[in-house]
DNA sequence: CGCGGTCTTGATTACTCTCAATAACTGTGG
DNA sequence: CCACAGTTATTGAGAGTAATCAAGACCGCG
């Protein structure tokens, strides 16, 4: 419990994914010092990069604090966006295996981040198994939340369905991370969004207009607030465009 | 060696996902007997269900010969399909951290597959280093493969782009594991592929006669033959419909 | 206050879905 | 071996949704 006065300027970290791993003396007898794991936290501000396409990874790295944007080149040339992420998610996770990091990651606003070694944590999985079920653990709930997300692309079909499934999930993960939906605000352009989803960015701004009028959210400029997740939730199921 | 007889009746097994796991006598000095961790071979027809939504789900599943395919139960009460999946390819990754399995597994033709024990495994990896590595490495590419999968619907706007983009992958899939594009051949029909890749049975059976006509490919039934893979991937890049 | 970028809004075009009818295939039983 | 029924695949016509093209409004910023 030493280590927690470490952590007491980040009360997030309470929220975030990492937190097992990231205290492993926790884990049975064998103290570990984090400070061996925990490499070091990044301040970010807007545009900036938290790691860029084919740089070597060994690390994993959580959110503090903030969101970022991660894309990756598609083969005509421009750039696909493959996901936000906020605070607690991790990026990177994918990497583990190649040691090399397949996508751009941006954040969208001032951003804080935490690097985890990797290789430090595979060392103290080989000798405490609850680090490497904890660490097992990790990865299939990645995989878990990777394949729900490919869900919710596979079926989709019209354009408002798809947006407001996006708004729902990221209204819900804020949720789950202690903040209220009223709260939501986001800090990314329309064309980010528009990209994401595969729709244009001129039909995401129609359908902002359209969810604000039928009061389902309210927006002003990069940032929204759900006001009627219900309705949003009921949107998102229905197969067809009918509001 | 004395293993390999065991395999001697499935070749296929030289190019199964698993076969670092499943032989584990291989990894160091210490040797592990696979009748361990090797649960069973089950050979399935038709229809059969290799698993269920909800079944508690212990071991990794390997293909052996034959498909499958994975489908959930959608918010609207139907089903949608997932992926399918070939020889070689695993099942039941994901439901590694929850041990449950969170979709069905349906086989589309006469089919063997194994189980490989994930407890058994997971003590085995607890002492040996080299079968760790080895697991975490299965769980990376998986979640790699979940993510390019996740990238080859974020960005696709038409449906012959998503129809050439999935035949080119599994072209190339099963290429990789030793067969000829010529001899690619699916046993899944119009309604899955389409329910798959969000696009009506109808568009499906239009672009197989439209790619058929212009070259690509032989369709007979619920089998094909890719004659012309550089064309597809041309396709699959292109982001509007044009042929 | 003017500038560059993003966002909104409108009109047109094109793609894909839906509905509907016919054709082909699969498996079963005579 | 052939005929039959049920399922699946093909093909056509019409309707609806979202992309594209284009113009103007709004915002942050120097």
């Amino acid at each position: 419990m030493i280590e927690s006065s470490r952590y007491a300027a980040f009360p997030t970290c309470t929220l975030c994914d990492l937190r097992l791993l990231c205290r492993p003396a926790q884990h049975g007898a064998e103290v570990l010092p984090s400070a061996r794991i925990l490499r070091h936290r990044r301040t970010l501000r807007r545009g900036g990069y938290v790691f860029r396409m084919g740089e070597p990874c060994h690390s994993l790295c959580a959110i503090c604090s903030g969101s970022t944007r991660t894309s990756v080149l598609s083969a005509d040339g421009g750039a696909q966006v493959t996901g936000f992420q906020f605070c607690g998610d991790l990026l990177g996770v994918g990497a583990l295996g190649t040691h090399e990091h397949h996508c751009d990651a941006v954040a969208l606003e001032p951003t804080v981040v935490c690097e985890i070694s990797f290789l430090r944590l595979e060392e103290i999985a080989e000798r405490v198994p609850a680090v490497q079920r904890a660490l097992i653990r990790l990865m299939s709930d990645e995989l878990t939340h990777s394949q729900d997300l490919l869900l919710t692309f596979l079926g989709q079909k019209s354009a408002s369905a798809r947006l407001a499934n996006y708004l729902g999930t990221v209204a819900r993960r804020l949720e789950q991370r202690g903040l209220r939906p009223e709260e939501v605000c986001l800090s990314m352009s329309r064309s980010d969004i528009g990209n994401y989803l595969g729709l244009a960015k001129e039909t995401v701004s129609r359908l902002f207009t359209r969810f604000a009028h039928d009061g389902l959210l309210r927006s002003q400029a990069r940032r929204f607030w759900v006001t009627n997740t219900v309705r949003l939730a009921e949107l998102t199921d229905s197969q067809d465009a009918s509001v």
